[in-house]
DNA sequence: AGCACGCCGACT
DNA sequence: GTCGGCGTGCTC
């Protein structure tokens, strides 16, 4: 073995783009994708051996040596390059990717010893009782922990010290037993044949492994899920592990329920509410393969599964599978890239899938994708919800009564339900009372002073909130312009306007409001879904978070009080507004009782609203695609939005400029901008933004890093990057 | 990301 | 006269 120390590259969990050189003054050759502790600066710090430096190259200067190897497996062989494809891609800094996925230093450190007790010598004829009762528990070799041997033995901590001291017990070092495996004949269930068509094309990928992507798409309660626990069942009779995404709100105690009646056990839960322990010891056993099956929200797309078989990203068109803080990445193609990488087959699965996969999946006939995904369709059961009538009111022609938000076709359908017996659900994107006041007397808006936003009346919180940042003020008595008093006016609805416009209507109904403010946890949410079921709610008013989850069988109509809200604005709103309300038209109705959905509007030609009266889906993916063909956006052309920000505004607006002209000039890349960004003033910082549409076949990510590289921004400036960005905010 | 180094205001 | 604000720059 030769005593030459070599040069290694470390890649270290912090924003720089390029591992760091080490020496290397181990014995055993280095292995990439293995942690090593290593000095940075002051610190030290956990980074990851990375592949490359097949010669010695000439050391630039001193190099300071790697520390001790972490007591972990080295990350799977397709690691590095899966965090470098992802690192290209987005542009995040090829250590921060690191730091996504080292996302738990503490899991490095070696793990609390847990320490069990045996036998150590022939006891000795004559014990003292507690010791005999010691020796019993002990018997055969046996091996218990302290805890045990407490309720077991009925000793004290004093008296297994004491044992130890005397040689008659030993400590042994124990491991803990890896979580009971799923099991994959646990309850199989019986699928009809499109199930099992579906099911067979997945399980058939499993076993031939390879990269596949699919699109499972079906309406809620065609059996999507049982089809994909077929092929996490196939994994789990070979080797390898699963890893499911889910929207974080759809981590719930239903999906769990499901898993385990299929499976016996619960999977591993990954989510960001675990506490910092069950954290460490989760992701040292996932990282040691001793977990089968994850199911985690999109931060899990970087867990280091030795041997992924599986991918499932369910409800694919969730918008919360994007990370819009810190690093911007999208967990569905970082899923894409891990499971390219790992060669496995990828699922994304969901009712109402999103444009681009619709697309991808040729969905739309007409439309072909050059390397289409496999489509697996799952057609309505004849089962508990027949497909709600939905309806469009014009409300240009059915006017609400002057301060009211409730049309006289909406007000009658509410009625009619309520007669009937029927639950009502009415839905408004917008917390708070009302999303603006006005002076009457000088016409002053209030605002953030931090924002350019309106700031939301909260009316039950007695507030002023910027949604934007956490500026919050009480609710006001006079104008804090004019000081005119009793001359501020609420304009537009809320949830809580509507909220009073329906405690008026019907006083004696027993109302519940649903949004982030008072619904803040699960378990709330858990709470009000039982009492929504129990039949102790007849109307229920809310935002968007009463889309996700249950479905309501005696929930008889919803009513979406303002769909203009959704329609308008960036490249998808229409997407989301259609895949909005086609879940929450899911909610309602049952067999024998259908759903009916009141949609109102000033717009009912749009696309969304007649392809939703139409209950004719296809037809929306056909004019949007159509849409976007024409404008060359996703899928048929790739954007990027730069933003810059900071304090000064003519500081900001300068170096906005000059980024856009140092870009280079090509033809299938344009840069456009600088302009105000749409919050042009977001939490004190000024913002301008660059957008960048490139052809679908240019190398967008490339033309980025090539044109960012040569350019330089003070540091109190900041640049922020979202290639393929979801909102435009 | 941290952490240190480095120049300008309110205190023992 | 010092403690400390965070702007700037570096870490193999």
């Amino acid at each position: 073995m030769s005593r030459r120390s070599r040069v290694v590259p470390v890649l270290v969990p912090v924003p720089v783009d390029a591992p760091f050189d080490y020496l290397w003054p181990h014995a055993g050759e280095p292995v990439p994708g293995s942690w090593v502790e290593v000095p940075f600066g002051p610190r030290r710090l956990v980074g990851m051996v990375w592949p490359g430096h097949e010669g010695d190259p000439p050391a630039r200067r001193r190099l300071r040596p790697v520390g001790d190897p972490v007591d972990l497996p080295p990350a799977p062989p397709d690691f590095p390059a899966f965090l470098a494809a992802v690192a290209r891609e987005t542009l995040i800094p090829l250590g921060a990717v690191l730091r996504l996925a080292a996302s738990v230093p503490a899991a490095f450190a070696p793990p609390p010893a847990t320490v069990g007790y045996r036998l150590a010598a022939t006891p000795a004829e004559r014990l003292t009782p507690a010791r005999r009762r010691l020796v019993a528990a002990l018997a055969g070799g046996t091996v218990r922990t302290a805890a045990e041997l407490r309720a077991e033995a009925g000793i004290s901590t004093a008296v297994l010290r004491g044992a130890v001291a005397a040689g008659l017990v030993e400590a042994v070092p124990l491991e803990p037993p890896p979580p009971p495996p799923p099991d994959p004949d646990h309850a199989p269930r019986t699928l009809d044949p499109a199930q099992a068509k579906a099911a067979r094309a997945l399980v058939t990928a499993v076993r031939a492994g390879g990269h596949r992507t699919f699109l499972l798409e079906g309406v809620p309660g065609s059996g999507k899920t049982e089809v994909y626990f077929e092929a996490v069942a196939e994994v789990l009779r070979g080797a390898g592990q699963v890893l499911v995404l889910l929207p974080e709100i759809l981590l719930s105690a239903q999906w769990l329920d499901r898993f385990r009646a299929r499976f016996g056990v619960e999977p591993a839960v990954w989510h960001s509410a675990l506490t910092p322990a069950r954290r460490r010891d989760l992701w040292r056993e996932i990282a040691r393969g001793r977990v089968r099956v994850v199911v985690g929200a999109r931060s899990a797309v970087f867990l280091p599964l030795p041997e992924p078989r599986l991918i499932v990203v369910d409800e694919e068109q969730d918008s919360s599978f994007k990370q819009e803080d810190g690093p911007r990445y999208d967990a569905r193609r970082v899923a894409h890239l891990r499971a390219e990488g790992a060669g496995c087959p990828l699922v994304r699965v969901s009712a109402t899938p999103a444009v681009e996969s619709a697309w991808h999946a040729g969905l739309v006939p007409g439309f072909a994708p050059p390397a289409p995904w496999g489509l697996l369709r799952l057609p309505r059961r004849h089962g508990p919800a027949p497909e709600p009538r939905v309806e469009v009111v014009d409300l240009r022609a059915r006017r609400p009564p002057r301060g009211a938000f409730l049309g006289p076709d909406l007000r009658a359908a509410v009625a009619a339900t309520l007669e009937r017996d029927g639950q009502v659900l009415l839905f408004l994107n917008r917390r708070g009372y009302a999303p603006l006041v006005l002076c009457r007397a000088c016409g002053t808006r209030l605002r953030c002073p931090n924002c350019s936003a309106w700031l939301v009346l909260h009316r039950l919180r007695r507030r002023l909130l910027c949604h934007h940042c956490a500026y919050r003020e009480p609710e006001p008595e006079h104008c804090p312009r004019c000081g005119a008093v009793d001359e501020l006016a609420p304009c537009g609805p809320g949830v809580e306007r509507i909220a009073e416009e329906v405690r008026t209507l019907w006083p004696e109904r027993r109302l519940a409001v649903v949004t982030s403010d008072t619904v803040p946890t699960a378990a709330r949410a858990e709470a009000l879904v039982r009492a929504v079921l129990a039949r102790e709610v007849d109307l229920l008013v809310g935002t968007r978070l009463l889309a996700k989850g249950h479905h309501f069988p005696d929930l008889l109509l919803v009513g979406v009080v303002d769909a203009d809200l959704g329609l308008g604005g960036d490249l998808r709103a229409a997407e989301r507004s259609f895949q909005l309300l086609r879940q929450l038209a899911g909610r309602a109705g049952r067999a024998g009782r259908p759903g009916r959905v009141l949609i109102q509007t000033t717009d009912p030609a749009h696309p969304v609203l007649e392809a939703l009266a139409a209950g004719d889906s296809l037809r929306f993916y056909r004019a949007e695609l159509e849409e976007r063909h024409e404008s060359g956006t996703p899928p048929f052309g790739r954007l990027a939005a730069l933003v810059v920000a900071g304090r000064e505004a003519e500081e900001v607006r300068e170096h906005a400029r000059a980024l856009a002209r140092a870009a280079p000039e090509r033809a299938d890349i344009r840069v456009l901008g600088p302009a105000p960004a749409p919050l042009a003033l977001l939490r004190g910082r000024y913002r301008e933004r660059l957008l960048v549409r490139a052809a679908p076949e240019a190398d967008l990510p490339a033309f980025l890093r090539d044109w960012l590289g040569r350019v330089r921004l003070p540091g109190r400036l900041r640049l922020d990057v979202d290639v393929d960005p979801q909102s435009f905010l």
